[in-house]
DNA sequence: AGGTGATCATTA
DNA sequence: TAATGATCACCT
């Protein structure tokens, strides 16, 4: 998807892009753009989010940074219903596998992506049309020191196990915020990583996923500031 | 093959 | 019905 806007030069530009949207549907504003909504996102998962990075100017394509590095933003859809609850994890990125991890919770990708990020919350009911979303309103959150430190541990934890060659024990049931879930094509697409012996293994790659519960409660947390 | 954008669909 | 594990599309 092509964007018809440059890339914004500042937050407050940023901003004032993502607020223009709130209260609209999906169907108004890609009407507004020339740019044809699937019916479902059955087939087409990422469509929202790249529908919205679109409308904000961020350049997709993009590499393991912030969807606005300039800015240190990262964009994030935000699936909820009319009740304004969370309808799906967060995904933030890969957990790499292969190498020994010798970097730090703050030189990781996960860190920096989630220094600053832009929810842009979309309400769907279900069945219905992705033309007739609703776009809620969008807000800028950065994590708290609390947010930071249990994110940090469920980073830690996670990254130790794979360089104790326990990625067969990694499930989505650890880590309290942060979660580690398969990220794949499908389960034939795998990819290497080594055992407890040191032995080079095949298995299904890997992303760091938000818990629901946790969006849930930085929705909660913004909108008792409004 | 591995990264981006995620949601789907079956299980517990 | 919430969560986990599986999957879809597109790009480099």
């Amino acid at each position: 998807m092509i964007s018809p806007f440059p890339r914004p030069e500042s937050q407050k530009q940023l901003m004032q892009r993502a607020h223009a949207l709130a209260g609209k549907t999906i169907g108004e504003v890609a009407h507004s753009l020339n740019i044809i909504v699937p019916e479902t996102l059955k087939r087409k998962k990422g469509w929202q989010g790249q529908f919205i990075e679109a409308c904000l100017g961020a350049d997709s394509g993009s590499l393991s940074q912030p969807d606005f590095p300039h800015l240190k933003i990262e964009l994030k859809t935000l699936p909820i219903d009319y009740q304004g609850k969370v309808l799906e994890s967060t995904y933030v990125s890969v957990l790499n596998l292969t190498s020994q991890q010798l970097i730090s919770w703050q030189q990781s990708p996960v860190y920096h992506k989630l220094q600053k990020v832009l929810w842009v919350p979309i309400a769907r009911k279900p069945q219905q049309n992705i033309m007739l979303s609703r776009i809620a309103t969008p807000f800028l959150w950065c994590p708290t020191p609390q947010q930071q430190q249990t994110l940090k541990m469920d980073w830690e934890n996670a990254v130790e196990m794979v360089n104790l060659g326990k990625v067969d024990q990694l499930n989505a049931k650890i880590g309290e915020y942060l979660q580690v879930r398969p990220k794949a094509a499908n389960a034939k697409a795998l990819t290497s990583a080594y055992n407890q012996q040191g032995e080079k293994i095949a298995t299904l790659p890997r992303g760091f996923y938000l818990r629901s519960h946790f969006t849930q409660q930085i929705l909660q947390e913004n909108l008792k500031l409004n």
